[in-house]
DNA sequence: TTGAGGGGTGAATCCGACG
DNA sequence: GCGTCGGATTCACCCCTCA
């Protein structure tokens, strides 16, 4: 759970986040969330240090100039970012079309693997005042892997899932903006910071890529959003800030979170996280029998139990299955019920648990719930 | 209206785009839409979980050996597109989170201007099979122009509000993938073309961002969805091609489609907006009377109409609806005539409008005649 | 005719624990 | 690090068959 390495966990580090980045040790966190800055040297004139205008020496010149120096800031804080990730973790960027493609670009060239891009469609977004474009309704999330090589990353499939009515998630998320309340207001009554993030979207980033207890760097702090959701769903947070304003108003607004309680941060367990139970354990406790027959769901095939808990199918087709007397071996296929299920089948795989059913009280019942019996007992315990 | 320069109007030509596009006069194009490959990487087969396999894009089109080569296919295909664009023409392009990062830093390098990114959301994607990430839901089109100087560009504002329920039409669109009679097979019944693009989202861009009689040239025509829209609303096109059974295939499709009327073409064009008019002006009005039930077509929810024109409809299935009393707050949803059908119906949106029926004289008429109606009575003063 | 149910399929970077 | 193998994993829509 990484409290190993010395890291200013739950803290805010005010300064700039290249450097600080380069001061963390590497391999050291599990995620990157960063909303960086879009690049508003694009807008309007371009000026000279003494405020003259540039004049149309060649356009696409300074256009490269613009470009180019936002492509460098964004390659060293990637570069920074991805030293200080373990190598199972992960990185969020978020972006609009004026700076997400470079991103994206650069991501890729530096060995980041990407998993998904991700678009926030906002409920109440701006219209566009002059009626010379779509109205620019969504942002784009980017979100991928150190490596494409990695072995592992996290992604809450179940939790994603059970968010979204038992549907899985899709790349589309629609949320609204960040207002009323939840909005960060000096006592002027002026918003703290111009692109502060809804929380629900950090819900979602964090609840989908991270596992309680770890820790979620945000390079570009600002509002503190991340630290505030992270708090709230005990995960720890490491914050990067330039701007000592926002850092101050961030650490108070994250002074005033509650964290939810464990019981409710765990609620939702991965299925394939469950204990492994071996087949041969339902024949072992006497819930199925050596000899038994079992079928699939239609009875296009069938199987007999042995004793050590591997089936044996006759070669081909097989209507009824039984009566082939007790122990005779005659020349079928052996093996555990998934490589007996997928062979019969002549299919590459095939789980067994939910292929394979057995007949009770004139019913036909997938042997996965022998599964599910024995893992509740082995829960009570 | 380009019959100046001696273009390969309305024909498809066959071979490399590039080379093909380097021939053609400069500045002599409206409009580019391109569906280029998109750099796929895929590993090994993927399968269902019935172990029935997945016919992934593997065609050696979409094959290269790195970004360095996709980026210089990229730069080179864009190059050649943005010469025979006219000054106040613009280009749409259209890929996934494998090459539209690419894509999108290179034209904004060559000097294109963007105007929006559009997402197709798509109704009825892929699920993702592993649960490993979240369901590929959606695609992304930059529209930009040829250069951020250029006076104008064609955005068709009415048009696309109209098309959206006198809406400003946002940048995420919701439209289903080309299946069905849609989708070309061949005699075998085997699809033609592996990523044929819906007619709908080239109706889309095409009425958004060209004229009737303008000319819009497609440097990856494969199955031909361009042409054929472009013939459908009376424009021209000029079909980029390397495969020659695409070609063929695209150019019976094309010759298959029967054009608009001028008449309907301009309609669509001239389409002023049409005067909004609120649910609660038809209650107003007498033309529906509060506590008078609506249906939706076939009969399976039901909503009572409430003095202020909102609707109440009861919280589970209801198929009778009424005999509640007549102020009754019984605890159901209540909102807009959009906002309760979505409910009911548990979607995330729903046109009112249309969803929902009033009996007269025995018959289900949509609520929206006596909108119909109104706007009549409005025109008409 | 209509409805219920089964089968097919879509631009997909789609496994991981354990020995 | 690599091979083995257990076993987890799908949504909307269209077409067809059969009752």
């Amino acid at each position: 759970m990484s409290r190993d390495k010395n890291l200013p966990l739950d803290q805010i580090l005010v300064g700039d986040c290249i450097d600080l980045m380069n001061r963390l040790p590497e391999r050291s966190v599990d995620l990157v969330f960063a909303d960086p800055p879009y690049n508003l040297q694009l807008g309007g004139d371009l000026l000279r240090p003494n405020n003259s205008r540039v004049d149309g020496v060649d356009d696409a010149w300074d256009r490269f100039d613009d470009f180019a120096s936002y492509d460098k800031f964004t390659r060293e804080w990637l570069s920074a970012a991805r030293r200080i990730l373990k190598d199972d973790g992960a990185l969020w960027v978020i972006g609009s079309y004026h700076n997400i493609f470079r991103v994206g670009s650069i991501l890729q060239d530096l060995g980041y693997w990407m998993l998904n891009d991700v678009i926030w469609r906002k409920t109440n977004p701006m219209p566009n005042f002059r009626g010379r474009r779509f109205t620019n309704a969504h942002e784009t999330l980017i979100w991928c892997a150190r490596s494409k090589e990695q072995k592992r990353y996290t992604f809450n499939y179940e939790a994603m899932k059970a968010l979204n009515e038992d549907q899985q998630m899709r790349s589309d998320w629609l949320l609204p903006l960040c207002t009323g309340s939840e909005r960060l207001k000096d006592s002027a009554g002026k918003k703290v910071h111009p692109t502060q993030k809804p929380e629900a979207l950090l819900y979602r980033v964090l609840l989908a890529s991270t596992n309680p207890g770890e820790v979620v760097l945000d390079p570009f702090f600002g509002s503190g959003t991340t630290g505030a959701v992270a708090r709230a769903l005990g995960r720890r947070y490491i914050g990067l800030e330039r701007d000592l304003a926002y850092a101050e108003a961030a650490q108070n607004r994250i002074a005033a979170v509650k964290p939810m309680t464990e019981a409710d941060i765990v609620a939702l367990r991965a299925k394939r996280t469950e204990p492994r139970v071996p087949f041969g354990t339902l024949v072992e406790r006497g819930l199925l029998k050596p000899g038994e027959v079992l079928f699939d769901e239609r009875r296009r095939w069938s199987a007999r139990i042995r004793a050590d808990g591997t089936l044996i199918a006759p070669l081909g087709r097989d209507l009824e299955g039984g009566r082939d007397g007790d122990g005779s071996q005659d020349g079928g296929v052996v093996g555990s019920i998934h490589s007996v299920g997928a062979a019969v089948q002549g299919a590459q795989a095939c789980n067994g648990w939910t292929f394979w059913h057995v007949t009770r009280d004139g019913m036909s019942l997938p042997i996965d719930i022998f599964r599910q019996q024995i893992r509740a007992e082995l829960a009570g315990e």
